[in-house]
DNA sequence: GCGTTCTGTTACAGGCTGTTACGATGGCGT
DNA sequence: ACGCCATCGTAACAGCCTGTAACAGAACGC
């Protein structure tokens, strides 16, 4: 159960029943995590939500039985990292939990995209600069606008399982993330198989590009980044 | 049974019949393992095993008649290392306290998987790496996910007994709340079916994935692992 | 404007996993 | 020894998720 897994970890839950019992186990202990239910008697969960995030840095977990996109949204704009809609697969929420924890131990947000650097993963080399992907065998790889983008952010993120949203989002910089994103669901999926047809040996069974069943994408190499 | 078990090790049983015993005796004699019933007349047995805990590192097994999930869920926040649910079976504590030792004699908690290693177990080798298993013969067999998980597991807690709930957290999957385990608990028996019938010569009579009746199972192998 | 390339959508197929049901097996009391 | 009961093994099934081929619209270069 999930009082199991934390307990492995090292963690414990504390179950709070309002805003202030949140602030006093901020305040108290060291919080990894939190999980907000969008549904509070009278409190609304995205104000909350919002206000903690505005005085703390602690990865938030929003989850809530109105799965409509713009709640969802709403979740999102609020600063949460990840957002879950009710009735939920328990496994699907360990599984964001461990990203989320795994994100907030490295280091911040999601990282970005670098420029002029060049970066090395299991024998390709991938220059930022001229985009040119070259395999281990030294053949040059063309790939796309939209695969060359995905393969920066999964440079940039390696060993960090990304969700599809996440990835869309990333990939989208300046594209708004309307509800949109949710119907065009498949759009990263696709686009993960076109990358895997150039970059995998067996894009069958792919070493680099993993995909997290239930949760998103991993990219699965250790990555090192040099400067031009 | 039980006292011929602890005959058995060389080991006795110390009756305590409040706090103030069992400190006692964790002063004067080695204490190996406590065994801690919740209920405790006017005490309170969660107190008493938190105090206990933050003092000295002694396993701690509790007993209770309350199978609640809250219940359960404050033997572990409280440090327990297991929680039996009265009227119990006295093979399974058995089972529970071994296990219990040898872990504790080991190390600490649940062995976690490790990345980057080279297992290798009864002539069969596991490369946790590329998530390769082959074969004595040296043919590559395939795994699902789910079925590596549990090969990981296992080979992480070579000749430990494993309780079906422990090895469900440990793949993070809902274990069933119900501490009645009549329940839908035999998603693991499926699962270890299935890894028997890719990794055992004679899936009929398993000989590295061995059945605890009562309990859950063991790998019965010796594993070495060597880093990558 | 026209052809080529790229990209998102859709639909279908296949794999994986949990559930259920039923038979097999082992333990234990009589 | 026998039979009862709990536990275990596993085949069959269904649901969910993912991979991907095929198609159509968009973007782009000429």
């Amino acid at each position: 159960m999930l009082t199991q897994f934390l307990q492995q970890n090292g963690s414990i839950a504390l179950p709070a029943a309002s805003e202030a019992d949140v602030r006093r186990h901020l305040a108290t202990g060291r919080i990894d995590l939190i999980l907000l239910d969008v549904m509070l008697g009278d409190e609304n969960g995205l104000e909350i939500c919002a206000r903690l995030r505005a005085e703390q840095d602690v990865p938030i977990i929003m989850i809530s039985a109105l799965s409509a996109d713009h709640q969802r949204m709403s979740g999102y704009q609020v600063g949460a990292d990840d957002y879950i809609a009710k009735p939920f697969n328990p496994q699907l929420l360990l599984a964001r939990i461990k990203a989320v924890l795994a994100r907030a131990h490295r280091s911040s947000s999601l990282a970005h995209r670098r420029q002029n650097k060049t970066f090395r993963f299991a024998g390709w080399t991938y220059d930022a600069k001229h985009d040119e992907v070259r395999s281990p065998e030294g053949f040059q790889v063309a790939l796309s606008r939209r695969e060359t983008a995905l393969l920066q952010v999964l440079l940039a993120n390696p060993r960090i399982p990304l969700t599809r949203e996440e990835i869309a989002t990333a990939l989208d910089v300046t594209a708004e993330s309307d509800s949109a994103m949710g119907a065009s669901g498949r759009a990263i999926d696709v686009l993960v198989g076109r990358l895997r047809s150039k970059i995998e040996k067996q894009p069958k069974s792919p070493q680099l590009l993993r995909t997290e069943r239930g949760v998103g994408y991993v990219f699965a190499a250790d990555v090192i980044a040099e400067e031009t």
